[in-house]
DNA sequence: CTAAGTGCAAATCTTTTGCAACTTA
DNA sequence: TAAGTTGCAAAAGATTTGCACTTAG
């Protein structure tokens, strides 16, 4: 994990630095867990050597532009970020009380609500569900 | 619909401001559009007379309490809102182009990227789901 | 009249940016 | 050594807050 997020970076041409690979260990070590921008700087404070806020959100940025790492918005105008190494289409259910995340392919909302997550013994108490791409009108724009 | 608003604050013991008219007729005007804060401002600045962003921002904090205001959070930082009279469960699909957003009260996912979307003509880029609840663990801490 | 609401200015909070100094390959 | 990266300080952008003044009921 750490690793092939470190060759991905080194094969597009991007240094490994110190940093770097602390940033990407605090993820790896987060597992599952939404973390912050700020959540993030906490951890290697604590566990590591300090290093400047500004460096982890560029490289959170350069993360999530190679690919590895997705950022869910929820309400509350703070970003979160979890590694996401797979390609394939896939959503998370997010614990609000913990931040856990957990990911599941079948897309569904039915599936979902019903078995799935009372499979696993998760409360839904809300979903969001936002589709993004263009309206009848912008899609006829976009093509003129 | 301005009316209605206006009956629910007024039953709850808010005062009807030439403020709060001005700030529901934005809403009102823009129909399925999705508002920014900064977005009233505009609009009531260019329409009517002005009206400080803060009184804006207390506003649609009152509007969401009372529940006729509903908020969606994309990724860009800027919180949008729409009025939602309706009780029923819904979602929206919303342009990120022109910013226009639709309910559509049929959940499941699949419906939605099938039939539902492709019938109105709206091209989905991407869709944002998130299940917000509690895990299987702060479920049981939160019965105990 | 008086509690609620507004405008203004300043504060907060998250995220971004410019730049000189420092590393990695 | 050169291009990429970092830390620091400052900026930016969205939202919130304190407070004196104003207004709806």
């Amino acid at each position: 994990m750490q690793d092939s997020i470190e060759h991905k970076l080194k094969s597009q041409g991007y240094k490994i630095t110190a940093q770097r690979k602390t940033i990407i260990k605090a993820f790896v070590k987060a597992k599952n867990h939404l973390l912050s921008a700020e959540k993030v700087y906490e951890w290697i404070k604590e566990h590591e050597r300090n290093i400047d806020l500004s460096t982890i959100y560029r490289n959170i940025e350069l993360m999530m532009n190679i690919g590895v790492l997705k950022k869910i918005s929820l309400d509350n105008h703070v970003d979160q970020y979890k590694l996401s190494v797979t390609n394939e289409h896939h959503h998370h259910i997010v614990c609000v009380s913990c931040g856990k995340s957990e990911i599941f392919k079948e897309c569904p909302v039915s599936l979902i609500e019903k078995s799935l997550i009372n499979k696993i013994g998760f409360t839904p108490i809300e979903h969001k569900l936002e589709i993004l791409g263009y309206c009848q009108e912008c899609t006829r724009k976009s093509r003129e």
